[in-house]
DNA sequence: GCATTCTGTATTTTT
DNA sequence: TACAGAATGC
């Protein structure tokens, strides 16, 4: 099989997936057949006899470690490869911890905080420490120790307010048994530092490594690869600067310069050939990047035509922008018989997307999003989640919050506050002060609150039984929905919006189906309800529902692009302020060059169509705000751009004349006389038709 | 304790 | 526009 490569891999590729020995560095450009030479040098690696447990892939998403793990199933059909390990930097964080997390002092069930769990924390802090005279934006709070814990930031004159309630953060964190996703990455560096036997276990198990994207990993992710491979040497990175997109999150091209420090040896090997876009493109990424000081210099070619030139639309609005990319891609779905998953429809924010949205539902035209907010962080499924968290790790305070009073079950102020002071005396948690309540060993209560709170107790441990009882979890989950009376309750409060109330029903019903699904796959070697909320609280929409539909258009932000391709790429609103965005512009220079790297991305994305619009007006916040189009445009080169005409739709009369001809054309005569297109895009196809 | 109304704010990208 | 949190009334 290994010669074989040599004929569909050019020879750096081959070079690259056939390097075994030694610390290894890919810069590998856009479409350069980055994942194609990884899954072939795991292969690779799988047919020289080194056993599958010893290696290790590292990729960003979880959509990636699938599709990695899919590829390298297709070369391996005969193999069993469920020893292989393909995850993300945090799942691998996961199974590090849950190995060794005791060591740390966390119990078996710990459970992941999001952001959403995090704030609620935080203010429940701010509350007990009555920090309220503080700034107390959770959100921006929140963003500080992220950046604290991935160590981004140090302890400066001006955040020390907030360095006690920091420590009282973390504090919390472990007596509730409890991590946050930064803890996924920081503990496991923590643990190997403490405990050199749980590293030494992890650098024999782990011989082999390889890190995709390597760019967008942060210092600590760097730093807890690094302890692993440090020993055995044998770890390939792969990464393009060009393309490191989150340094929000802490990632820096610095690691690449790091690597090249810790591992001197290295062998470096650049793909530069481009096997996705048109010349026309690839000439315009390249000199948009060109304009970037802080790059490896590289420039992407490729052996296929110039294609079509890119093509810039001017709209009045948002709204007409969105009218222009359903109608063209209606338009190009028919006439040239381009399939629908072959659009990708790419914009700055999320909110952008809606009204995208909006003209794809007008147009009938299937879509898919990605990107966004996450199926399991709903408002509704995460109610339900919250429930399972607690009948998980009744310890869990945020999520009992969440869930004691929602739906009413008459546990309001006063008997919340009765509750905390009741653990706050007794030095437990809320639950534990729950059943002192209910048990009557805390009598300074009235009696109508005793009885709320202890039929909720009660509610908790009847279901905490059945779903550990190791018998099906989904049935439980559903008699438990049904006895809170969750779905009246959100009739109720969503009866303003008659849309919503459905959509919520699914979603709840949805989660319901996703824990059926969990527990009954074959593959699932560990089903459990911990392992069922550990791994939804990394995984997002895609990864648990429909995948790869063949006739949706993709829309998506420009992040969770990466990686992808598509025949015809739409980049919506490139105006100014918004790429680059006017947020990245408050701190510093550097910014600017993420923002252009990021529209790089974007461009890179189109294998032979690219179109650009910049509306003349849009609105925010419910009001209508002039825009210019985006400063990159000019940095594209000019001859290479074509300003898009709006389509003219044909008149009736024009109509009747094409659809008489038509009907010359026709064999048998049609029943109707006249035909009367109304949309642009049916008028022009019969024009088309036509000739 | 709960529902309704009013007010302010918008906070980029995601594991 | 859209959503959360506070304030008010039952």
């Amino acid at each position: 099989m290994t010669n074989h490569f040599s004929t569909v891999l050019n020879s750096q590729q081959y070079e690259a997936a056939t390097t075994l020995e030694g610390p290894l560095l890919i810069i590998a450009g856009a479409g350069s057949g980055k994942t194609r030479v990884i899954t072939h040098r795991i292969s690779t690696l799988i047919n020289s006899g080194i056993p599958l447990s010893s290696i290790l892939a590292v990729t960003f998403t979880n959509k990636a470690a699938r599709e990695m793990m899919g590829r390298i199933r297709l070369f391996n059909q005969r193999k069993k490869l469920n020893d292989l390990t393909v995850c993300t930097f945090h799942a691998l964080g996961l199974k590090i911890l849950i190995k060794f997390g005791d060591l740390l002092g966390f119990k078996r069930n710990f459970s992941i905080y999001d952001q959403t769990d995090k704030q609620s924390l935080i203010k429940e802090l701010i509350r007990e420490l009555n920090l309220e005279s503080e700034s107390t934006d959770t959100w921006q709070i929140s963003a500080l120790f992220s950046a604290i814990k991935t160590s981004l930031k140090s302890w400066n004159e001006d955040i020390q307010q907030y360095r006690a309630l920091f420590n009282e953060y973390n504090t919390r964190l472990k007596l509730l048994n409890v991590v946050d996703f930064d803890d996924l990455i920081v503990l496991p560096v923590k643990l190997f530092d403490s405990f050199p036997d749980s590293l030494s276990y992890y650098q024999n198990k782990f011989q082999h490594i390889m890190v995709d994207e390597f760019q967008d990993t942060s210092s600590r992710q760097y730093e807890l690869i690094k302890l692993l491979a440090v020993e055995h040497r044998s770890i390939c990175v792969v990464g393009d600067d060009d393309q490191s997109i989150y340094s929000w999150r802490g990632a820096s091209i610095e690691n690449i310069a790091k690597f090249e420090r810790d591992f001197p040896e290295r062998l470096e090997i650049k793909l530069e050939q481009n096997y996705r876009s048109m010349r026309n493109i690839l000439i315009a990424a390249n000199s948009l990047i060109a304009n970037n000081k802080n790059r490896k210099r590289k420039e992407l070619w490729t052996k296929g035509g110039d294609g079509d030139h890119i093509q810039i639309f001017f709209p009045e609005d948002e709204r007409q922008e969105a009218d222009f990319i359903a109608d063209h891609i209606h338009s190009l779905a028919i006439r040239q018989r381009i399939p629908l998953n072959q659009f990708g429809v790419l914009v700055r924010t999320n909110n952008l997307m809606r009204i995208l949205e909006e003209a794809f539902r007008r147009e009938n035209l299937p879509y898919r999003v990605s990107g966004g907010l996450s199926f399991f962080q709903r408002k509704e499924v995460k109610d339900i989640i919250a429930y399972l968290r607690v009948l998980a790790n009744p310890d869990d305070n945020t999520n009992l919050l969440r869930i004691i009073n929602t739906p009413r079950r008459g546990i309001g102020k006063k008997a919340l506050e009765s509750i905390i002071e009741t653990a706050e005396k007794n030095s437990c948690s809320h639950f534990s002060a729950i059943a002192l309540i209910a048990e009557k060993e805390q009598t300074a209560i009235n009696e109508k609150m005793r009885e709320s709170i202890g039929s909720f107790y009660n509610l908790i441990n009847q279901y905490r039984e059945k779903i550990l009882s190791g018998r099906k979890m989904a049935p439980v989950l559903q008699s438990l929905v049904e006895i809170i009376e969750y779905r009246a309750f959100l009739f109720q409060e969503y009866q303003k919006s008659a849309t919503a109330k459905l959509k919520y029903d699914y979603n709840v019903l949805g989660l319901i189906e996703s824990l059926a699904y969990y527990e009954n796959d074959p593959d699932n070697l560990e089903p459990g309800l911990f392992n069922y909320l550990n791994m939804i609280s990394l995984a997002n929409q895609e990864d648990s529902t429909e995948e790869n539909d063949q006739h949706k258009i993709n829309l998506m932000t420009i992040h969770a692009s990466k990686g992808l391709e598509f025949e015809v790429v739409f980049i919506a609103a490139v105006e100014k302020d918004i790429i680059p965005h006017i947020r990245s512009q408050e701190s510093g220079e550097m910014n600017i060059e993420e923002e252009r790297r990021l529209f790089y991305v974007a461009l890179t994305r189109a294998m032979s169509k690219l179109y650009l619009s910049a509306a003349a007006t849009r609105k925010k916040h419910g009001k209508v705000i002039e825009t210019e189009p985006s400063p990159f445009i000019a940095e594209l080169p000019e001859e290479l751009l074509r300003i898009q005409e709006k389509e003219v739709p044909v008149t009736p009369d024009q109509a009747d004349r094409y659809f008489d001809d038509l009907k010359k054309l026709l064999p048998v005569k049609p029943r109707f006389d006249t035909y009367w297109p109304k949309s642009t895009v049916l008028a022009n196809f019969l024009a088309d038709l036509i000739g």
